[in-house]
DNA sequence: GACACACTGTGACTGGCGTCACTTCGGCGC
DNA sequence: GCGCCGAAGTGACGCCAGTCACAGTGTGTC
């Protein structure tokens, strides 16, 4: 089953079946419980992990120690290529946010593959890409917005990658604490608290533990712009 | 002499004499006077561009016509790669900061190089890959960070690229106001003008007209973290 | 069942910074 | 030299959101 979820990741795009089993057996697997650190900021390293199962937060810390969390990757995802083709220390901490299940493949047998087959470089590519236009977006959104707008934004974004369509609403596990949450729209776990319990209030969505219930889909994409 | 930039751009790190002349062969040229757009935000286009000379600032304009620059880039740097690996309009808009002349490759014309020269696409990786961390650092700053910490490390930032060591410091042409400077660290401009009076009264810079000298880079630094 | 501990919910207080409203400065055209 | 206009400097004021300080609530462990 892993090798389903590894085949719909964006780094075995292109590949053909014979390729993508090749690649997929020159992976090393791994296996973190919720709250366990794979890699800190600093540390050296330059694999590249792709999530087969659950979710990991990556994070980061400042020198007063509070935290920011960059982004929050579910089945199919990959991190770790800055090591690669930046070379240096880890940007981020990464740790479960769930038990999960990754690959990882290191940096010497990626350099294989890169230089054999362009479509591999160009899914690499596509990725960086994406990567930064969402990460220019985090940027415009904590210049331009408040709390609540990012806060709505953050679970419209969790709601696309992990919700679920129920009779009710869009129902999104997303297996954040409220904490967690706050750390990811970069604002205090209180005012996210007040925020979240705003939107409850007036209809919009319904708070359950580690998990939402969208109930008002267009009331929060117009709150989050 | 544009050649001689040019072959100093991490694009053509990696390349041959002959292969750096293929392909410069294969950009076209354009010029910018100050204030000119080149594109806009929402734009069609998947040209990839190299400053040969002057300073162009890319910019997104939120929807009450707010503007946020991402980033100010001088000669031998690159900007547009978004458009071509994650297709779609263009993501912000540049504008010529001061007068510049500029070269520049279609996507098809790269995709050609892709494909023959692994070189060519790890230039690429390892540019994106850069350009993450900076984005990645920059929504540090703006979760951790005051105004005034960051105006000290935007300083820092430009005086790495445009700056020029003098008896008295170093000597920061970068061209821009402060209305720009302040968009650039996402802050009002008045707030921008009152963190460097502030700094010029403690002795750490001097202002001049669209440049600093600083004088005391060591204090910056202890303010910028 | 009882306790512990992590998470959630909420109010009071405060400060950084945005907005507004000026004044001052400096370069450029006539 | 004079006026104009964009840029730079500066104070008053208000609000968003961070901090602090609790009080609930739920869940796992013994």
């Amino acid at each position: 089953m892993d090798t389903e979820v590894l085949r719909e990741a964006p780094l075995f795009s292109g590949l053909d079946d014979e390729a993508a089993q090749a690649l997929s057996a020159s992976m090393d697997h791994s296996r973190l419980g919720r709250g366990e650190v794979l890699f800190r900021e600093g540390d050296e390293g330059d694999r590249l992990y792709v999530v087969t199962n659950g979710k990991v937060k990556l994070g980061r810390t400042s020198a007063d120690g509070r935290e920011n969390l960059l982004a929050i990757l579910g089945p199919g995802q990959m991190f770790g290529e800055l090591s690669l083709f930046d070379p240096g220390p880890r940007s981020a901490t990464v740790t479960a946010v769930t038990d999960c299940t990754m690959q990882s493949l290191s940096h010497d047998d990626l350099g294989k593959w890169l230089d054999g087959r362009p479509e591999v470089a160009r899914a690499l590519l596509e990725q960086l890409a994406v990567r930064l236009r969402k990460a220019n977006d985090v940027v415009a959104d904590l210049v331009f917005s408040d709390v609540p707008g990012r806060v709505a934004k953050a679970l419209l974004d969790l709601s696309g990658r992990f919700g679920r369509a129920t009779s009710e609403g869009i129902q999104v596990n997303h297996d954040l604490t409220q904490e967690e949450l706050a750390q990811l729209v970069g604002a205090s776990r209180e005012t996210v608290n007040k925020a979240l319990a705003d939107f409850a209030s007036r209809g919009w969505l319904r708070l359950e533990a580690r998990s939402v219930l969208l109930m008002d889909v267009d009331r929060l994409k117009r709150r989050a712009r």
